[in-house]
DNA sequence: CAGTATCCGAGAGGATACTG
DNA sequence: CAGTATCCTCTCGGATACTG
């Protein structure tokens, strides 16, 4: 049995995000942004509130993260639960399409430290070259 | 048999990245970056031309399509070949290092072209909450 | 064809202050 | 704690023109 079918499947699926217009580009772009990969993979590590969020992703400011999240949240990856009390308590965790979702992004993001050493290498070269 | 050591390990690398002065990040945000998702993406279509490529991707400009292959290069994660020539004919093609890191970014595209029903119904659930 | 150079506007994103 | 609001800067990125 060949694969062959899946695989043109999935090509397509995978080249229909290089249209201009296509519905998934925005989604994309908010997963993958600055803030997006590393908040998600933050929050894949377990529920967080806020600032305890804040503090996993090393350098975020109360604005971006409080954009990012709501971004998140709209496109259904990230779930805002508020216990009302006082002082308030928010926690944001991913919902089951985040998870299946970000998976692979997480994949991308282990796949890449693994790599870095041959990533360092192909710099050096690349910067040697442009001196010369 | 348990994958646990695995898991523990992946979720090691994957956390590193969240640090602001890991050496990964940047590159992390080239390929997540407007446009590096989506070249790479169009590249694993096959080795393009410059202009072909740019007609691949829909809606780059070149000075940014140049930006982005400029960075990806470094990265070692795309070759450029030049042809000399006249007309001059030059090729960009994924490296090795390039189709196994990139493989991780094209199964996240895929994975959310075909949950794009999901996420459009939890915009439209979010959106009517915000109006109410 | 395969780019680089320059200009310019819009939006990303940081710092700070404030609110419930 | 969990944000929003405001200001301000700086980079991204598009349009255009030019080069080998």
């Amino acid at each position: 049995m060949s694969t062959t079918d899946e695989d043109r499947q999935a090509a397509e699926l995978t080249f229909n995000v290089l249209a201009k217009r296509c519905s998934s580009r925005p989604v994309l772009e908010h997963m993958t942004g600055k803030w997006g990969t590393l908040v998600i993979i933050g929050l894949r590590e377990g529920p967080a509130r806020f600032n305890e969020l804040r503090r996993r992703v090393d350098g975020v400011s109360e604005k971006m993260l409080s954009q990012t999240l709501h971004s998140l949240e709209r496109d259904g990856l990230v779930e805002r639960i508020v216990h009302s009390a006082i002082p308030p308590r928010v926690e944001y965790r991913m919902t089951p399409l985040g998870v299946r979702v970000t998976d692979k992004l997480a994949a991308l993001a282990e796949e890449l430290e693994a790599s870095m050493p041959e990533i360092i290498e192909a710099q050096s070269r690349y910067d040697a070259e442009q001196r010369a």
